[in-house]
DNA sequence: ACATGAATATTGGAT
DNA sequence: ATCCAATTTTCATGT
């Protein structure tokens, strides 16, 4: 996978390097150097001299990485062209991209490598306990959320915004579910009040309000009952431990 | 700044220079291979055999990269250990952290390359065009919202959140501005709707809402009209021809 | 530790 | 091309 590698080169090296290996589209190219980044675009920056890996992909996303975090510090979704130049003896990449009209300008100031790795396309990727998968799961079985709902449509649009799981409740009653796959906060609640107040603007019918996630926070649950809204807990992924029926729901088929 | 490089080594010799490397905290240890990975933790994921590149930061992030986008097929932020062993004849890397549980398992199959880089602390960075710039900006020239506007507070915060800016008109009316660094949608006119509600509420005085952005979605700004609500052009950055007093205002001090 | 909200969010899907 | 909504969002910040 490792195709080419240089060490500790010249600047002009290093530009005859990327030329070659960002003109194919093939490469993975790697510089870990000491480099000053500018960055102007959607927003601006400027990082001062420093040491940081910059890594480029066959699509043309750039991410310039520093010693820590997930998140590089300067960084370009899917750029339209990349180039190496020599200026003033330095070598430089630019990275473009329109729409956004944005650009990545990494001036590199002492080299320490270069290479060019050829990854192959990557096979199978399965995630699982994604908030579309809970709500498959909650509309095959609605009786997780409460016993004789009746689910009448998923991703219902409303001009207020769509609604996760529209349904009827054993009395009769309409009920709009909100799902969150991780924590509910705040803004669920404010969401989920939003749907239920238009729902019974549009058919002058009660409507019941739910939201329906693994937990909520405090603030949020005071929201909720202030509201009038109900809780209901539902977990994304099976427990490690648990039952068969809740785990054969949640799997993946 | 590259502190050592293995080539198409052993599972065992990996397996050292893993140990060796990340025991120390210093190093940002990559591995080049074709590997499994298996996530489990907020989600669950399962990627099958592939090429991918694998980070490991001195701070305990990891992340794995696949041969296109920003983002990595699998990551983890800051965990707690990280350690790799033999299993089978072949070297397992493993991160884990609590709070939430998660823990990431890399299988290597077939490594290429393995290196442990040395990127000293970055130095100076400076982003420009944020929102808390913009909000400072127009709280030093609301005039730049509209004429005669009077900024009573920022980041006020009420039970259905912070407002960004709040301020009375010329006329002594109370307005509620929303900012947006970039394109509005309809979850700020919501975000504006719902403020400027609980303010009327709260105070029994009529209120205007304001919508400050560089630019809005065509929905957002039909459900903005429908709500009474109102829209002003503001940018985050100055644009590159803007004129001196555009350009001094958001200008970083 | 918990909660909130911004972000150059990125990314995928729907229209 | 636009727009919307999920995300293992990550991350900084305030309480």
């Amino acid at each position: 996978m490792l195709r080419d590698q240089l060490l500790a080169q010249s600047p002009a090296d290093l530009v005859v390097f990327l030329d070659e290996h960002l003109r194919s589209g093939r490469y993975l190219v790697q510089v870990v150097a000491e480099c000053e980044v500018l960055y102007h675009g959607r927003a601006a920056s400027v990082a001062d001299a420093g040491d940081y890996l910059v890594m480029l992909k066959p699509d043309g996303s750039l991410q310039v990485h520093g010693y820590r975090g997930v998140k590089p510090v300067n960084w370009q979704p899917q750029t339209d062209e990349v180039w190496a130049t020599l200026e003033d003896g330095q070598a430089v990449l630019v990275a473009e991209r329109r729409s956004p009209e944005e650009l990545v300008r990494v001036v590199f100031l002492e080299t320490s490598l270069v290479q060019a790795l050829e990854l192959r396309e990557g096979s199978g990727f399965v995630l699982m306990g994604t908030e579309a998968e809970m709500q498959r799961a909650l509309a095959r079985a609605p009786e997780l959320i409460e016993p004789g709902l009746t689910v009448l449509d998923r991703e219902l649009p409303t001009d207020v915004g769509g609604i996760d799981l529209f349904a009827r409740d054993a009395q009769g009653c309409l009920v709009v579910v909100e799902l969150k796959r991780a924590k509910a906060t705040q803004e669920a609640v404010h969401q989920l009040a939003r749907y239920v107040a238009r729902v019974r603007e549009l058919t002058g019918e009660p409507v019941r309000g739910v939201l329906a996630a693994p937990t909520i926070t405090k603030p949020a649950l005071a929201a909720l009952q202030r509201a009038a809204l109900a809780f209901r807990e539902v977990t994304a992924l099976p427990e490690p431990d648990a039952g068969p029926s809740q785990g054969a729901l949640f799997e993946f088929a």
